[in-house]
RNA sequence: GGAAGCGUGGCAGAGCGGCCGAAUGCACUCGCCUUGAAAGCGAGCGUCACGAAAGUGACCGGGGGUUCGAAUCCCCCCGCUUCCGCCA
């Protein structure tokens, strides 16, 4: 959420930002609301003031005087009371409109509205392509870690069921996710709801305008919500909380299941492990002093390029148009990796820098030695999403011979170090 | 699910319907003292909103109500604690 008045500053160029991602931004609108709610407050606040002057003069009136300064002190109350009404609708309108203002996407991004559009940042390892090149899904069940089939039977369409190796192998992924990230990288691991509230959900962005993206609960009278990514519960720990700056950065970890409806994506990826509505994932979040995001998104960035690296998977990193990145980000790169079955560069993870946007929305505060307050940034990364790491790792890895190799460092992991046919 | 109790500032803990944004202690900040530290002494020390500022207003779990006036009285809700039941 933004704070209005940057919005309306001239300075801050935010039409013509937002204009970038396709937003229409309704300066006009903003400015009636935000001075009509202002002027409500004053109009409450001086009469306010009146009235507690009456009433302190009604202590000390003679029985003569008292009864009309009681009646201008409830005269008055219909003034406090109207003024409290007009400024709790402008705060309502305000808070609505400004729910729904996307932030605003860093000059520094090409401009553009789609992943084709994004610019090349650079290139890790050689997009190597071995002739008759299979995908994973062929390559998973002929290793017997795959069985779509059953997921179907299940649950439906968009799920996995790993069998054989998989399950290990998903295990060592995870732990070794985890390891890197609390080990090399100093984060925290936490374990957090998966089903969490609508002002959780409000405070990174996901409501109130994507209701339509996540999986809902309405049990018991309760309103929950399957978060989408570990970003939810991480990023909102400290919601409605003010952090000593000279605490920060904050960088905490959380593997967690993820759901995603995946409304609007019929017909893509439709089949395999790239696109579910439940996985698991590794995520990384910062918290940090809004001067730093930026050098702190780099930092994250790097962190989860390690552990590609680690894995010796090839990928590239591209920095997203302005009109490609998510509501809530200001910059955001992807991390594509290589899969020579569909022979291509496919998103695996994607870090972003949300400056004080969520901050703001979630409350989460900051206060210097010196008494400065203001909004912390916040910053998350993949590090990384299990399935689709197999999926790379099924694609990269595999031999002539029809086997998978499995990156070296896994082997402590997982206790074998190829997947061979069943 | 049943019963009882409790929700006040970072913590602890006072608070006759007006003199309470709120005593006191601890913690914290600055200073004095000290070779240094502790102790001691002095001063300071909540958040938010409106306002260029002076200042004004709001906030004692949340929301309503009574009253000229509510932390204090009434109602509803939420959370927590303890006991019982149930359960992983």
């Amino acid at each position: 959420m933004h704070d209005p008045r940057v919005l309306l500053d001239p300075a801050t160029d935010a039409v013509r930002k937002l204009s970038r991602r396709g937003f229409a931004l309704d300066l006009a609108y903003l400015e009636k609301v935000l001075s009509g709610r202002n002027a409500a407050i004053r109009r409450g606040d001086e009469a306010r003031a009146e009235s507690k002057r009456l009433s302190t003069a009604v202590k000390g009136a003679t029985p003569e005087e008292r009864p009309a300064l009681v009646q201008a002190s409830r005269d008055l109350k219909t003034t406090v009371t109207e003024a409290d009404e007009e400024h709790k609708r402008h705060d309502a309108e305000l808070t609505e409109f400004l729910l729904g203002v996307p932030n605003l996407p860093a000059d520094e991004l090409p401009d553009g509205a789609s992943d084709a559009d994004a610019e090349l940042v650079r290139t890790w390892g050689e997009p190597l392509t071995a002739e008759g090149a299979r995908d994973h899904v062929e390559l998973g069940e002929s290793v017997g870690i795959l069985d779509l089939a059953r997921a179907t039977k299940l649950s439906g369409p968009r799920f996995a069921v790993l069998c054989g190796r998989g399950p290990a192998l998903e295990r060592a992924l995870s732990r070794y996710f985890l390891d890197v990230a609390t080990g090399q990288h100093g984060y925290t691991e936490f374990s957090v709801p998966t089903l969490v509230n609508r002002e959780t959900m409000t405070g990174t962005g996901q409501l109130p305008k994507f209701e339509q993206d996540l999986f809902r609960t309405g049990v018991a009278d309760r309103d929950l919500f399957l978060i989408p990514t570990a970003e939810v519960p991480l990023t909102n720990l400290h919601a409605r909380e003010t952090l000593a700056a000279e605490d920060l950065p904050l960088a905490y970890t959380a593997h967690t299941p993820c759901f995603r409806s995946e409304a609007g994506s019929y017909g893509r990826d439709t089949k395999g492990l790239i696109r579910l509505h439940e996985f698991s994932k590794v995520e990384l979040v910062r918290l940090v002093r809004p001067e730093d995001s930026r050098a702190e998104l780099e930092l994250l960035l790097g962190h989860a390029e390690t552990v590609m690296q680690s894995l010796g998977l090839a990928y590239r990193v591209v920095k997203l148009a302005a009109g490609d990145i998510g509501f809530s980000a200001e910059v955001t790169y992807d991390i594509e990796v290589w899969l020579p079955g569909q022979g291509a560069y496919r998103e695996i993870a994607s870090a972003s820098d949300f400056g004080s946007f969520q901050a703001r929305r979630a409350g989460i505060r900051t206060k210097a030695k010196d008494g400065t307050r203001g909004f912390a940034a916040t910053l998350n990364s993949s590090g990384l999403p299990i399935g689709r790491t197999l999926v790379a790792l099924l694609e990269q890895g595999q031999q002539p011979d029809g086997s998978v190799r499995i990156p070296e460092v896994l082997v402590p992991y997982c206790g074998f170090d190829s997947l061979v046919p069943a």
